[in-house]
DNA sequence: TTAAGGCTCCGAAACGTTTCGGATTACACA
DNA sequence: TGTGTAATCCGAAACGTTTCGGAGCCTTAA
């Protein structure tokens, strides 16, 4: 049914190969013969396919990016964020973004397996990242181009492209703006130990703690699953086990956000009689009341980079440096409080 | 270099048609070579391309969305939770997203014609509709499927599948239930006139008025590009003419934000003198503060009913009804304030 | 007069699948 | 012995492009 190279080329009265090629802007062909194959293309509306095309080329011109079930969430934001990122730049570049949607792990590596192994895309995107992670030992092992949002854990080699920001510079830096403010009993809601950065994560809790010469207590550490609520059933149970604790710290913004919930609930004060902070600094932490302290993660940027990254390696320009690690910056807010009276 | 079929075929010692049948699982090969061939094919990894069975079958099953310049704001809500409920459907129906994020208008309905045209996607999603828009024209003139959330304005036919919230009513809601809180002089910040809704949204507007008996002043009317900024212009504006006013109602709930600001800007506090209203719902009205009092589209339900009906018609279900217009619900917050004394 | 070269054009192959329409073999049955 | 049938396999065409390698013709120069 629809209008294809052969039909514009009969209607033409030319071949299919030099109608192609008129198409295509070649010099081998007359100048009158392209400008009537021309005319025939645009009255029969004649559209190229790009299936057949790509086939032909080897070539899709297009980026993957699987999005897990996690980020299904309707509030989650890092993965639009992220995507906005990325599709930005993949439209600069006149690529498309191919998105699958995935509901369980398994779903997720077939994903991969198909976009990438079936040439639909010419090259993915890797997104939060776990222990040991199954997709990035597969794209390896197939030499498919990748980049990764996000880092291996620190027991792993981190040989290929990455964009990531330094999360134990960054939790390293709220906890220590807090024992700035005089805390010293601060607790740390952790994110699910198969996230490849949660090592970092705590590390920068202990780290700080280590260069204030703070103890670091195991039961100060509780564990969420990075929803709001999580964080606040984590919160609840620090509070409930340690009431002097004055300053809790979550791996990321939303479960800080649960956190808030619970010392309200617990009959606290946000700010006053318990500092809060985050990381990631999504929209709302600087639209809650009170306002979150947190860490600034350029999830945008961090979704330019990464295609930008991707991008070069799929035109066979590696790119200058192969691991990008952002520095994240302390953003204080409300959630601090005041320094504490010494 | 990837293993196709025929390599598969070879290392089997089957024809290419065997091998294709046998893993397609037909029932004339025999049983004992279809096991040697799916081991021989698992052993070399070998991975169907999908363009080329795309290109043979003339289906993708991938949808296509377009996204526009305007959706490119970082903290634009619209778009990421539309796609969410997109996707999510997609993948229950084993169909992928081909996003294509497109700088001008121009770009964007060359987008449409070459995914559409170029048979790289089975259907495509119109959102944010125009005055006669042309990207409609197109899908309909040549007989693509298409689903627009959305709608077209009132004087255009609609004679096409899509799926809205009713505007007219929403901001009706919203409007009324100000003059229900004694509110006389409601000012309204409309959007840019090439959208679609426009008329609906103001509609709504002279509706309330109309059915309350208050007059309609058209300098109570002012207007916005959607965006956080221009919502706080409008209303500086507002409120600088219009001392006397005491409500105003946005479009949608980044300009009732912007208004916000101006609001408190003009020494006013929002909720005691001055009541305030949006549209939308985006999770950033419920965590703002004051909280936004406004009208709840179903966003991410709207993605997903959107999406359900183009899969439908591209299996060839037509569906039941091709026009769904959602009813908003009016949500009451802190933005709005008490009731006045009479 | 002929060879060389430039200008236009085109047939066929290729990209990797699926499918249509047989072909071959073995076996049972008349 | 011949025929019908089931089981198993395969060649070739098709999907719509692009590209490789030439072919034909006309002009120019030796």
């Amino acid at each position: 049914m629809p209008v294809t190279l052969k039909d514009v080329a009969a209607a033409a009265g030319y071949s299919v190969t030099t109608t192609s090629r008129a198409l295509g802007g070649y010099d081998d062909v007359n100048e009158q013969t392209r400008e009537r194959i021309i005319t025939v293309a645009r009255e029969l509306g004649y559209q190229p396919n790009m299936l057949a095309r790509q086939l032909q080329a080897q070539r899709a011109e297009t980026i993957g990016l699987v999005i897990p079930q996690a980020a299904h969430q309707p509030d989650d934001d890092f993965f639009s964020l992220l995507m906005k990122g990325i599709s930005y730049v993949a439209s600069q570049h006149q690529f498309d973004l191919l998105i699958s949607s995935q509901l369980t792990p398994q779903d997720e590596l077939r994903a991969y397996q198909r976009i990438a192994g079936g040439r639909r895309v010419d090259g993915v995107i890797v997104a939060r990242t776990m222990h040991d992670d199954p997709r990035i030992a597969y794209l390896q092992r197939n030499n498919y181009p990748f980049v990764v949002s996000g880092r291996s854990a620190p027991d792993e080699p981190d040989d290929f492209p990455f964009v990531d920001a330094d999360s134990e510079s960054g939790i390293r830096q709220v906890v220590a703006h807090f024992i700035d403010y005089g805390h010293e009993h601060i607790g740390f809601i952790s994110s699910p130990p198969e996230l490849a950065y949660t090592p970092y994560r705590l590390a920068g809790y202990q780290h700080a703690l280590a260069d204030a010469d703070l103890p670091y207590r195991e039961d100060y550490v509780a564990h969420g699953d990075m929803q709001q609520e999580s964080g606040q059933k984590a919160a609840a149970d620090l509070l409930a086990r340690h009431p002097q604790m004055t300053a809790i710290v979550a791996s990321n913004d939303a479960m800080a956000i649960g956190a808030m919930a619970a010392v309200q609930a617990a009959g606290k004060q946000v700010g006053v009689d318990m500092a809060l902070g985050g990381f990631d600094d999504i929209p709302l932490a600087r639209h809650i009341t009170p306002d979150l302290t947190t860490v600034r993660q350029p999830i945008y940027r961090i979704g330019e980079l990464v295609a930008e990254m991707l991008i070069q390696i799929i035109n066979g320009e590696p790119p200058e440096q192969t691991g990008i690690l952002l520095e994240p910056k302390l953003i204080i807010r409300a959630s601090s409080g005041q320094p504490l009276a010494i």
